[in-house]
DNA sequence: CCTACCGATCGGTAGG
DNA sequence: CCTACCGATCGGTAGG
């Protein structure tokens, strides 16, 4: 009956130990994640989180007051680490528009479906059970989001490469790469194989035209 | 106790009016497309339904076997509609590709987004809700939704006006559009609205490759 | 289609 | 972080 506590290594520490402090909470913020995009927020309990990290189904309340709280840590977790990642494809200045376009959308599947990536897509398709002041905050780390994909779409617009509105264009893009949360799968039938490279060259193809 | 009734449309007709009969059953498939649509399928119970087209808790049970029953008619007579309003777009053989593709998105737009068009966007966001059994009937009907799209795209591709695998294009342009079921509202502030044709327009826009 | 109801589940809490 | 538990809700059913 027990597969449980994971006794604290450190001398005087009470839950942290000096290797890992405090990663309890972090991984129940990874499990959840990776149930709710598996049976999504409202098919996900409690007692399904906390035995899956070796807790009691009351435990998890010790770390979150709630479960909302608990998804928008998730949700929270998947913007910051998304974010990171996004703004490390500026970091290099000197790329024409369209290089740097081609790694965003590489980037962004990535985000959706490298292992254990489950952040975002509970995001995307979890949305509508965050409650209402909890999405301000989390609406304010996705503008910063949607404002890198922006500068490049409107420069990208400029040099006649992208034949849409720009803003619409944003959304637009971003829906076709997002929605392939609902369809790809790392491991298909070997030979319809698809990986994130040639998904990401596609999209492009799909919608830079070249002057 | 099996819930099967269907009241025969004929002489002895029991709770059918001669105006509308048996409709209590469509009042139920059409509701339940709206209230899962706003509140997801978890998060709806059977009793907002049933209230909301004036009937008792348990009644709803008298037509629907179980909620997942109910579930799946909201997919099914989404997929039913969104056919024929597909099919529609090929009657004219003479179409260019290029019109018929404008059509097709246009199109999809309203099955997203007309008024008491709630049915798709359930099937979109619920997917994960209904049971396995369930879903092979509607796969059914979605491959040949698919089917319809990809001769249009197959066409296209081979015209030049499209410069990505037709399949992965498919998979895209329908992401790129379904995908603004998250986003897009009928009246924003009123600045910034953009009407269902634009935003058709937008799209054929941003994935077709003049030659 | 209603009345009356049940069994199970679930988020959350008290107290240690 | 565990034990023990509660109140509410919910899908579904019996019987008319």
């Amino acid at each position: 009956m027990s597969a449980r506590p994971r006794t604290p290594a450190g001398v005087g520490a009470k839950r942290a130990t000096p290797e890992a402090p405090d990663n309890r909470r972090a991984d129940l913020v990874r499990v959840a994640a990776r149930l709710f995009r598996e049976k999504g927020f409202d098919g996900t309990t409690i007692r399904d989180i906390a035995h899956a990290v070796g807790m009691r189904s009351g435990s998890p309340f010790y770390h979150f007051a709630s479960k909302h709280e608990l998804l928008m840590a998730v949700m929270e977790e998947g913007l910051r680490l998304g974010l990171e990642r996004t703004q490390h494809v500026l970091a290099d200045a000197t790329l024409p528009a369209a290089e740097r376009f081609a790694r965003l959308v590489r980037t962004q599947y990535g985000i959706l479906h490298d292992t254990g990536s489950d952040f975002i897509p509970v995001m995307l398709y979890d949305w509508r059970s965050l409650p209402a002041q909890y999405k301000r905050r989390i609406i304010e780390l996705k503008d910063r989001y949607d404002a890198i994909w922006q500068r490049t779409l409107d420069e990208l617009h400029a040099q006649g490469l992208l034949r849409a509105d720009p803003r619409l264009a944003r959304l637009m893009i971003l829906g076709a790469i997002n929605f392939s949360a609902t369809w790809y799968r790392a491991k298909p039938r070997a030979a319809t194989r698809v990986d994130l490279d040639e998904l990401a060259a596609q999209t492009v193809a799909l919608v830079l035209h070249p002057v």
